[in-house]
Parts: structure tokens; C-alpha cells; sequence
DNA sequence: GAACCCATCATTTTT
DNA sequence: TGATGGGTTC
């Protein structure tokens, strides 16, 4: 047991009684988590049958598994590492007939949520129009987890005509769910407590096991959740939440803040650790990062600390539109790329996923590799769902949304009105789907089809008895004439879906490889549970664009955080709302991003972007005056474009000029024509040296003048002086990225780009502590650039 | 059953 | 703007 330090072996050796562990971002989480399981069983003595740690997604649990078997080797595989939901499941499957359930079920993601909720209207009769799936499933989503069945919401408050009818909703979404033997996410959590509270033997047997339990991300935690640990660990109490209230970015999905701030009220004999010490980042980003988040009012107060060095400041860049910011971001790839960086060293992190698209269309015409995380996961495909459908029949015959689903896929000239009345017959009857399919008695109540319902049910039939999980998806494959329909298309759409069905089938052959005893059960378990996207097979060189939810427990050498915007982030819906803490979480969420960055911290906006059709103009995120100006470089100080600042006249707008459009305001940009201490192209050496530039003065005078807030109190003149001084200051730093900086050439000069070859200097404008520069290049066109990012050389 | 048109509606996402 | 879903038409 080494390498910890003092409060992180604090947290690994107090063994007894609830504990709180507070980390900050950077702290070494995962590293107490696995040392304390690692001491309770070496130091303490605790049999490894006795642990149980939770996470939340597979990922974690995948990565806690590996390093707690490398830490405790021998009984480490006795030891449960699991995701709230794959725990939930395990139990249910030994014990769900406790509760009048079936042991074996189906799990429904949210996907066959939405056809339950899509029938249950149709049931109801319901226009949909006026009682959105989104909004039923959210409505259903919150009563599990308040722990109310369809009875209780009706009643639970002063609830209207509206209330009602969704209480119906939520009821015939019920009576469909038990009749297909089906649970969903939300069922996992929930019917394992109603087991525990109604079976406590149940509930003492899982005590008994559980002696230490340990919760990571408990942050994250919803409701129900805490309900479930708060019954396991009642007896022993040896309870170890692991978590920090500062990057509770889930409350949209139900995670509840309150249960980490309020853990020492729940359990007032607590223990509290709080890990400081941050071993990711520069002191600059943490600095940055407490100054934000320290704006919060609900909160434990922590502040992070590294011994890492202080390190570069961060940039703000603000851009024209959003095609010339994604523009800037590939040009800072580029110039991180030129100084040693790997493109899979750098992410850009947004708000929301529509901003990855003009981000995306950037990357590929400049030829940088990127891997977009997140959008439609590989079991999202419609062949993949198709083909599962198939299977959880296999698995499940009373799976009626799976039935209906794959009944007429592909066409086998089983209509809707068939299918309807098929199901008529089979509630009317109490059957499943499929047991009216298999049956000449009912399939002759179908007319003309029935015959082709009775085919199909006895292929499903013959289907079901084949050996083996691979087996059958081969001969599922055959058999259904899946297969065969997408080769006769035979386009290039076909042949890819018949390619990610080969995927899935390795996939299934590794998962029967890999597994004990393999089941078409367990399979479809993990399929439900494990959503695709975690297999990350590519550890290529690629930038990684994703949103900052899914940056979390993430860390990047380099980081861009794109689209700083008000209205964007924070999210206009967190502004307009009068709950205080929607923007709260807003702050957290940018605390999250600004976290993410080991050691250069980017951040973007554009004047104007296309919001839903129409182009609107923006002013910078309230996050970025957050920041104090002397851990920040604003490349746009001096442009007035906040519209709060007294005169609203400043409002420069298009500076920036599109492309060709000179930039306005001439000032007299080319007086400057050299200077260029040694910067030219040469430089950038690694990241080193840094503490170079102290004197944070230097770029003050950008950025919010005093109290107003409001970036470049528009003082035209003042700012070249402003530059020139800035640019004496840094003029010793090597790293081109720092502020004030002086091109060595001026307008009409022919200059040479290390990507893009020559070109003549079209324009050069001072914008803050920087200057824009426009290049006619011979081969790529023209481009504009920040002087400090684009390493131009004379020639 | 496919092709088309119009209306509508747009955070964040894991299990 | 652009994706999506429902409804209509052939």
C-alpha cells in the first residue's frame, strides 16, 4: 500500500461506519476506491464476498473490475463490482417470483419504452398530440422512481383531468409490461426494493453479504437509488459513498444532488474525507475551475490544488460565425499537432450534440481524423434492433413489442389490421402474440393472412429449439430470410447493414466465448445494459469530439470547449427557468469541461450562429467572465461585442468581416510590420517552462473592465498601446500560444504556412492581444487566422 | 407498400 | 436549418 497520499489513505483506511468521500475532479477516485477494497481484505481481513462496489455505467465497473483483481489477485473475482442495474438484475433473476414476477424477464430500454407508452395511448385513447411519448415516459420515469404505481400517482396530489388521463397511461404501460414479462430501467431498480421490503429475508440475505459496501459517482445517485442502499447498508452500515457534489451534471435524468450534500444529515456519525489534490491538470485550469465554480451557492466548499506547475493560461477565441469558429478549432488541432501534440490528445468538448455537425464538416475538408462520441449507438441500427427482436422472441415468447416489431420484417404480407386483430385475439385470450400465432384455431379468426401468421408463428417455433446462442443467430439469419432480403437490394445501404449484422454475430461469438455459461438470457442482458458505445476498439489517433456530459471522467492533454455562448451554455432552458439551480448545473457542467484539460484549456465562441433557421447574434457565456482575465488570453478583447456594457452602441457586430469583407476599423494594424522576436516558426518546444510568465498583469486591460462585465469597454485607440506592452511582456515566451504577440510581417509580404504552403498576406488585423491575419494561399485559398496560432514565416 | 409532402419541433443520456 | 413523423397519394 503506497503511492497514496495523506487524505486519500485517510479515505482507504477508514473502514468503519458511513464514510464520505469527497473528490475533486483529478483526484485519484478510482485509485481509493480500489486500495480500500484492496485494504479491507489485506489489513482488515474482510472476505472479498463481502464487498460490493457500485458504479454507473459498465465502463466503470469494467474498469474498476481490472484494477482491483491487479491489486487483490487472489478471491478478487468474489468480490461484486457492478452497475446499480446489472446488480438489480442478478437479484431478480434469483428472486423476482418473490414479488409475483417472473425470474425470467425481458429488459425494455427506452426505445420499447416508447412503443409500451405508444400503445398504452392507443389504449387510453389518447391523442398523442396532446400527450407526447417524451413527456409520458418522463411522467411514468418520475412516479417509479417516487415509488408510486399508477394507483398512487392518481391519488398522490390535487391532480386534474390531464393527471388522470396519464394515470391511465401509466397504467395500461403497466399491465402491458407484466403482460409481456417485461421490466425497464426504471422497473430494475424499484422492484428490487418492493422485493426487499416485502421479502426480508431477501433483503437480510443481501444485507449479510454486503457487509461493505462502496458507491461511486454518487452524485449521480436518483431516488430510488438511495433507497436501495440505504436498505442494504442498514444493518452494518458500513457505507462508503464516493462522489463530488460539484460535477452533478445529471439532474435531468433524476440524479439528485441532495443525496451527497445531504449524506452527513442521513447519517449524522459520518465520516467526511475531502481529496483536494488535484494530479491532472495545470494549476492555471484548476484556478480557472475554482473561480467558476465557486460562483455556486449549493455546494461542500473544496478547492483544488495540484502540484503539477502552474502551466499555460487559457484562450478565448471568439469567431465571426459558427463555420469560422469550427474553422479556429481545426486550427488550433493543427497548431497543437505542430507542437507535439497527437490528435488523440485533443478533444473538443459542446453543449449540445447539433454543434458537432459544422465541427465535423471542418475536420474532414482539413483532413483531420476525428471520432464523434456518442449519437446513435451500434444497437440503435435498425437491422441490429431487428435482429434482437428476433432473438428476444427466442427468449421470451410473451414479448409481444419484439413480436410486433419482426412479424411483417421482412415482408412476409402480414398487415397492420392483421397484427391488430392478432392481438386483439391474444389479450382477448390471455395468450402471448405468438401463442395465437402457433395456433390454427385463432389463426383462422384472420381471414386471408391467417395462414401466413400460422407460417410464421411455426418458423418462430422451429426456430426457438436451435442449440446454441450463435447457432441461432445463423439460423435466424437464413431462416427469417433476413438475410437473403437485404442481399437481393444489394446497394451499398444493404451491404453495410449486412456488415453490422456480421459485427453482431462476433459479437455474439465473443460473448459466448468469454462467458461461463452462455444463455440467450444473459446475452440479451448485456445487450440491454451495456449500451453499445463502450467498446472503444479504436485507441487510433483521433481528435474526440463529444458533448461535456459525455466527457465526464474523461481527461485530455488538450481541450476545447466550443460554442461559449449565453443561451447556449449556459443552456437558454437553464436561464428562462426559475428554478436557480437549472443554472447551477450549468456551472457544473463547464466546471466538468474546464476539468477535463491536463494542460491546454481552449475556449471558443462565435458572434452569430444559425440558431433553429435563422442567424441570431450572441454574446459570450457569463462562464467566461467567471474566469478572473489574468488565467485567460481573450484573442478578442476590445471588440465590445457584449451588449449588457452601458452603451450598447459598441456593439461592433461584423468585425470580422466574412471572408473577403476587409475587416472594418483599420486601425492602423501594419505599423507593426515586424518586431517578431524569434517566434517565427521555429519554437513551440513542449509545454515545460511554463512559470515563465508570471506578472499576470500583462493581459489585463482585456476582457470585463471592472465591475461592468462587459468585455473591451470599447477604447478603440488604447488598445494597440495595450498590445505592444502585452507583447514586450511575453516576447520571451517561446510557446507561440501566449498573448501579445507581433507578427513579423505585413500586408503583401508572401509567407509560407507549415500545412498549407505559401500564400500573400491579404490582411492583418489587431484583435485583443492578437492579430488576424488573412492569407491568400496558393493552394488551399484563402484563410483567416490568429497570428499567434498560425506560425506564418516570411519569406 | 413506397414515395412524397407537410407540419412540427427542436439540451444534456446511461442503464 | 434539418430531422422526423404522420398522413396522403399512386
Amino acid at each position: 500500500m503506497h503511492g497514496l497520499n495523506p487524505k486519500q489513505w485517510e479515505a482507504c483506511s477508514y473502514t468503519e461506519g458511513p464514510l464520505l468521500i469527497l473528490a475533486g475532479a483529478g483526484s485519484g477516485k478510482t485509485r481509493v476506491i480500489t486500495h480500500r477494497i484492496a485494504y479491507l481484505i489485506e489489513e482488515k481481513d474482510v472476505n472479498p464476498y463481502n464487498i460490493l462496489a457500485i458504479t454507473f455505467t459498465n465502463k466503470a465497473a469494467g474498469e474498476m473490475r481490472e484494477r482491483v483483481d491487479k491489486l487483490v489477485g487472489m478471491g478478487a473475482e468474489s468480490i461484486w463490482v457492478s452497475t446499480f442495474h446489472s446488480m438489480c438484475v442478478r437479484i431478480l433473476r434469483r428472486f423476482a417470483d418473490r414479488i409475483g414476477a417472473d425470474n425470467h424477464f425481458t429488459i425494455y430500454d427506452a426505445d420499447d419504452q416508447k412503443t409500451v407508452v405508444k400503445e398504452a395511448l392507443k389504449a387510453a385513447e389518447l391523442d398523442p398530440k396532446s400527450y407526447p411519448e417524451r413527456e409520458m415516459i418522463k411522467v411514468i420515469s418520475n412516479a417509479k422512481e417516487q415509488f408510486m404505481d399508477p394507483d398512487e400517482y392518481e391519488k398522490s396530489a390535487a391532480f386534474g383531468f390531464r393527471e388522470k388521463n396519464i394515470a391511465k397511461v401509466y397504467r395500461e404501460y403497466e399491465k402491458r409490461m407484466r403482460k409481456n414479462k417485461a421490466f425497464d430501467f426504471d422497473d430494475l431498480i424499484l422492484k428490487t426494493i418492493v422485493l426487499f421490503q416485502t421479502a426480508p429475508d431477501v433483503l437480510e440475505y443481501y444485507q449479510e453479504r454486503f457487509r461493505y459496501i462502496m458507491v461511486d459517482e454518487y452524485q449521480d445517485t436518483n431516488h430510488s437509488q438511495f433507497l436501495l442502499i440505504s436498505l442494504l447498508a442498514k444493518k452494518y452500515r458500513n457505507l462508503c459513498v464516493v462522489g463530488d457534489d460539484d460535477q452533478s451534471i445529471y439532474k435531468f435524468r433524476g440524479a439528485n444532488i441532495y443525496n451527497i450534500l445531504n449524506f452527513e444529515d442521513t447519517y449524522p456519525d459520518a465520516h467526511v474525507v475531502r481529496l483536494e489534490q488535484n494530479y491532472r491538470s495545470t494549476q492555471r485550469i484548476l484556478d480557472a475551475a475554482n473561480a467558476v465554480i465557486k460562483n455556486n451557492e449549493n455546494r461542500k466548499a473544496k478547492r483544488l490544488w495540484t502540484e503539477n506547475g502552474e502551466g499555460d493560461k487559457l484562450e478565448f477565441m471568439s469567431y465571426d460565425s459558427e463555420y469560422d469558429e469550427a474553422d479556429g478549432i481545426t486550427d488550433i488541432i493543427q497548431q497543437e499537432l505542430l507542437a507535439g501534440k497527437n490528435y488523440s490528445d485533443m478533444a473538443v468538448l459542446y453543449r449540445t450534440n447539433m454543434q458537432s455537425r459544422v465541427i465535423e464538416e471542418k475536420m474532414v475538408m482539413r483532413g483531420i481524423p476525428y471520432v464523434l462520441v456518442g449519437g446513435t449507438g451500434f444497437y440503435d441500427r435498425k437491422e441490429i434492433r431487428d435482429i434482437v427482436a428476433y432473438l428476444k422472441v427466442m427468449d421470451n415468447p410473451a414479448d409481444d413489442i419484439a413480436l410486433r416489431r419482426i412479424i411483417n420484417v421482412p415482408r412476409r404480407g402480414i398487415g397492420d389490421t392483421t397484427v391488430d386483430r392478432l392481438q386483439d385475439i391474444a389479450i382477448a385470450e390471455g395468450i402471448s402474440m405468438l401463442d395465437a400465432a402457433v395456433s390454427e384455431d385463432y389463426t383462422a379468426k384472420l381471414g386471408r393472412s391467417g395462414g401466413k401468421v400460422l407460417e410464421f408463428g411455426r418458423m418462430v417455433d422451429e426456430l426457438r429449439r436451435t442449440e446454441g446462442v450463435t447457432e441461432l443467430f445463423d439460423a435466424l439469419m437464413e431462416k427469417t430470410g433476413y438475410k437473403l432480403s437485404l442481399e437481393s437490394e444489394n446497394t451499398d445501404e444493404a451491404k453495410t447493414r449486412l456488415d453490422n449484422l456480421d459485427e453482431l454475430r462476433n459479437k455474439i461469438v465473443d460473448y459466448e466465448e468469454g462467458s461461463e455459461m452462455p444463455s440467450l438470457t444473459e446475452l440479451l442482458e448485456e445487450i440491454a445494459l451495456v449500451s453499445g458505445s463502450d467498446d472503444s476498439e479504436d485507441d487510433q489517433d483521433k481528435v474526440t469530439l463529444m458533448t461535456l456530459h459525455s466527457a465526464k471522467g474523461l481527461e485530455f492533454p488538450v481541450v476545447v470547449m466550443a460554442g461559449m455562448e449565453e443561451g447556449l451554455f449556459p443552456s437558454g432552458i437553464s436561464l428562462d427557468s426559475d428554478d436557480p439551480d437549472a443554472v447551477e448545473e450549468e456551472r457544473r457542467l463547464c466546471y466538468v469541461g474546464i476539468t477535463r484539460a491536463m494542460q491546454k484549456l481552449y475556449m471558443t465562441s462565435a458572434m452569430y450562429r444559425m440558431i433553429r433557421g435563422s442567424r441570431e447574434p450572441r454574446q459570450v457565456s457569463s462562464f467566461i467572465e467567471e474566469i478572473p482575465s489574468e488565467l485567460i488570453i481573450n484573442h478578442s478583447a476590445g471588440r465590445g461585442f457584449s451588449r449588457r456594457s452601458a452603451d450598447d452602441s459598441l456593439f461592433y457586430g461584423d468585425s470580422f468581416g466574412g471572408n473577403s469583407s476587409g475587416f472594418g476599423a483599420g486601425s492602423g494594424a501594419r505599423s507593426f510590420g515586424r518586431g517578431g522576436s524569434g517566434n517565427g516558426s521555429s519554437g513551440f518546444g513542449r509545454g515545460a517552462g511554463s512559470g515563465s510568465f508570471g506578472s499576470g498583469n500583462g493581459s489585463s486591460g482585456f476582457g470585463r473592465g471592472a465591475g461592468s462585465g462587459s468585455f473591451g469597454s470599447g477604447n478603440g485607440s488604447g488598445r494597440n498601446r495595450n498590445a505592444q506592452s502585452a507583447a514586450s511582456v511575453y516576447a520571451p515566451v517561446k510557446r507561440g500560444l501566449s498573448g501579445g504577440f507581433t507578427p513579423s510581417y505585413g500586408v503583401g509580404d508572401t509567407v509560407k504556412h507549415i500545412k498549407f504552403g505559401k500564400g500573400t498576406v491579404k490582411a492583418l488585423e489587431q484583435q485583443g492581444t492578437d492579430w488576424e491575419v488573412t492569407v491568400q494561399f496558393d493552394s488551399v485559398g484563402e484563410k483567416h487566422m490568429f497570428a499567434s496560432l498560425a506560425k506564418l514565416k516570411k519569406v
